[in-house]
DNA sequence: TACATTTGTAATATATTTTATTACAGTATG
DNA sequence: CATACTGTAATAAAATATATTACAAATGTA
């Protein structure tokens, strides 16, 4: 299931691209997204945890890049967001002893990877740089 | 967001495919997928009013394909379960000041439009006859 | 005709997921 | 040492998805 976790990423990120000798506060950055400055705290928690961004403590503190927006693609945050494109699967386990339930979530599971390869191919071509640059 | 409609929409009519003289009961199918019948009713009324199946009220009712499943794609069926393929946008009206949150939901949009027709090109290519072969 | 079975649909309840809020310890700056 | 931040946990609220109950209407069959 999809949630706002990668268009929140995709904010925070063209928000420090253009901004990229500040420390900014997760306060600022939430003003921008108008979202709870906790939740981007989290969403930086998970940045930091792939060495995308570092972050400064205390007064004057924030967050900035660690890496060249020219070299990290969509592809990379879309993962980093741990998300892949699906269209759902049974919920419940399906019947075992009817030929559809039983091969049903393979058989959309493997539709899914078909699609999430397509569309890796194309946020694999846009940078954070390219990204930043339509605003 | 995305819920499981795809998936219990699919898992439907593939059933339908397989049984292509027989009308399924809800409660049958149901069984299969391991779901409320009245879900599954409520899925079989959207696939009614795009006429890709029909139903027969009363006793021994219940659904078959009205289509030849040779003929209609994933694609088809994708849109019928109202998805688009979307990687969620700012949920609460970002900052209309700030440049970024300006625009940021114009240009999440027109990623996912791409995204959309990348999908859209592979599940064109896949009818349901195709899929439910796997089976 | 009377009964059983099934769709169609509304109303309501429960569960799950997402988002928001509150709180506060810890850290750096001036 | 006061202030302004991060980091994180705990909890609450809101939104969404799924399940259940109920029953009218339709239709086949004894």
């Amino acid at each position: 299931m999809i949630s706002g976790k990668f268009a929140i990423t995709i904010h925070i990120l063209t928000l420090l691209t253009k901004y990229p000798n500040d420390f900014l506060s997760s306060e600022y950055i939430a003003g921008s997204i108008n979202l709870n400055p906790v939740l981007v705290r989290k969403e930086i928690a998970n940045l930091k945890a792939h060495h995308i961004v570092e972050s400064k403590e205390g007064k004057n503190g924030g967050t900035k890049l660690s890496v060249d927006p020219a070299k990290i693609t969509l592809k990379e945050i879309f993962e980093m967001t741990f998300e892949t494109i699906n269209l759902g699967y049974a919920k419940n386990q399906p019947n075992p002893d009817c030929p559809v339930g039983k091969k049903i979530n393979q058989n959309l599971s493997s539709l899914y990877t078909d699609m999430n390869q397509k569309v890796s191919l194309q946020l694999e071509g846009i940078s954070l740089e390219d990204f930043s640059n339509q605003f």
